[in-house]
RNA sequence: CGGGACGUAGCGCAGCCCGGUAGCGCACCUGAAUGGGGUUCAGGGGGUCGCGGGUUCAAAUCCCGCCGUCCCGACCA
């Protein structure tokens, strides 16, 4: 039946429109474990893309990668009290090993901060050992009630930075440059813009001084937090007797910082990319930049079509799909599916680019180019294919950009608004609202009681308004703060 | 753990009320034709009807119990 393969669109479920996309697009798959997620190739492959772009991001700001153990000692997580109050519900906990039971449980991480300055605690005896700029490529489990595919799994794949730092300044700059870096390579890759910002004291890291976040806007106007960096203070540098001798011969706690970010930013990518007809990669997390699709009725069209399609792949630097080519070029030679089926489902995968390359075509020494974003159609000449298909490529990465920031100026708030208003939008439509807020943790937490909204962060500078808000959303008193408010996922 | 829905082929579902040989669409396999936006025809493979018990000559269908999944809430990158 027809209707079987249309997706849900996205104004009718959104929820159930992301499902569909995630599954039917091989990003992932359900695992025999329930929270937990597959990741498949065209899922691992823009993950992948991620990876390797944050890597240099975090080489040249000087950090360098590490590994640490899957299983930490339970009575590592005990050792920073809000720490453990934070993460102890959702650990998951080894205790047999060897056909026994073990004497001291091994939690399986949900993050690395005990394990990593127990062992930095090892490390850093002077402050000539200072700073010390880590990273981990890692997985961690965190039991949550309830899961969505990327966005909250059961184990989830991320990196976590962890570094150390000689005195408080140090270690804010560092956490705040990381946040940069983080809003950099949201913007710039995935193409979805973010705001960075303070987190208040009710959704701060357990165990941080302070803790920053990037909140990007999806296509159902909730918040997603695409990403964190903490100033963790000498919290854990207490905990874990991270000491060093100064420079005048005193002894010191070092200053830590923590950052992550995860698979999560694949859901955000279709979340804030997708359309009705599934999903759209951002040219540079694309593992096919441009799929080739062959059409042909006879076999000597056939070979010469496909003899062309060759030569066009090698020419566009792709042959052997190396990551070193110029362009990642996929041939779809496959038999007995039609060129518009075939459309259809690299549509669905999210490719950038089409190119349709007929006898008709080839004859008159074009092919037939067609973007994703905006599916336009136009001929271009073979003679300049690469040149033209580059261009279009780093377009579409700018335009799927300056799309979803309107698209979020469209719905974020910075007028003065009432409270049952803002109930009302929140209760409807959604968005972003920019306004006051007393300080006081009551306020916030009645407003996310009543709407399920929530403080996402305490914006900075750049997003604020010329004019501040001056009253408290909730409480109508003088504003402490001007404060995001958004439903979150 | 509270509220709701649902478990029948890989996926999506019908059949159940009113018991009588297990069905449909998609996908898959074979063959032929087709091929510039989801091809068509013909043939084919595949199911302990979630599990256990009961009623009955006979249970996917009725009854009891259990298990599981999904959605909504509490938790969260």
């Amino acid at each position: 039946m027809a209707d079987d393969k249309k997706l849900t669109t996205r104004a009718a479920d959104f929820s159930a429109w992301y499902n569909e996309v995630v599954l039917r697009s091989e990003l992932a798959d359900y695992s025999p474990v329930k929270g937990c997620m597959v990741i498949r190739p065209n899922g691992y492959g823009i993950w992948e893309r991620m990876q390797r772009a944050l890597d240099d991001m975090f080489k040249a700001t000087g950090h360098q990668n590490a590994y640490f153990p899957l299983l930490i000692p339970e009575s590592f997580l005990k050792k920073e009290a809000e720490h453990v109050e934070g993460f102890a519900p959702e650990a998951a906990v080894v205790t047999h090993g060897g056909g026994k039971e073990l004497e001291e449980p091994l939690v399986i991480r949900p993050t690395s901060e005990t394990i990593i300055y127990h062992m930095f605690a090892k490390w850093v005896q002077s402050y000539r050992d200072l700073p010390l700029l880590i990273n981990q490529w890692a997985n961690v489990v965190r039991w949550e009630m309830r899961t969505r595919l990327f966005l909250r799994t059961t184990e989830f794949l991320w990196q976590e930075g962890h570094t150390a730092h000689a005195t408080h300044d140090e270690a804010e700059e560092e956490t705040r440059k990381m946040l940069g870096v983080y809003r950099d390579f949201m913007e710039g890759y995935i193409a979805m813009p973010v705001i960075t910002g303070q987190k208040t004291n009710a959704e701060k890291f357990a165990g941080a001084l302070r803790t920053y976040s990037c909140e990007a806007m999806m296509q159902d106007n909730k918040a997603l937090q695409a990403g964190t960096s903490h100033n963790l203070g000498q919290n854990f540098a207490k905990a874990f007797e991270l000491k060093f001798q100064t420079e005048s011969g005193g002894t010191e706690f070092a200053w830590n910082t923590s950052w992550g970010v995860s698979t999560r930013m694949v859901g955000g990518l279709v979340m804030t990319h997708g359309d009705d007809n599934g999903l759209r990669v951002p040219p540079l997390l694309a593992p096919i930049e441009l799929v080739i699709v062959p059409i042909y009725r006879k076999d000597e069209e056939r070979a010469e079509v496909l003899e062309a399609a060759h030569r066009i792949a090698k020419s566009l630097g792709a042959w052997d799909r190396r990551e070193t080519a110029r362009i990642r070029v996929h041939i779809d030679k496959r038999e007995g599916i039609k060129p518009g089926a075939k459309y259809y489902e690299w549509e669905l995968r999210g490719v950038p680019l089409r190119l349709e390359l007929g006898p008709r075509d080839i004859a008159a020494n074009q092919g037939v180019l067609v973007r994703r974003d905006t599916r336009e159609k136009k001929a271009v000449s073979l003679d300049t294919l690469g040149e033209d298909v580059a261009e279009c490529l780093s377009t579409m990465q700018r335009d799927m950009f300056a799309a979803a920031l309107d698209r979020r100026g469209a719905n974020t708030y910075r007028d003065p608004m009432p409270y049952d208003q803002f109930r009302q939008l929140m209760d409807g439509q959604g968005g972003f609202v920019y306004a006051g807020w007393c300080g006081d943790e009551a306020c916030e937490a009645a407003v996310k009681e009543e709407t399920k909204a929530t403080i996402r962060n305490i914006p900075d500078e750049e997003f604020r308004s010329v004019e501040a808000p001056t009253s408290c959303l909730k409480c109508g008193n003088d504003a402490k703060h001007e404060a995001l408010w958004a439903k979150a996922y």
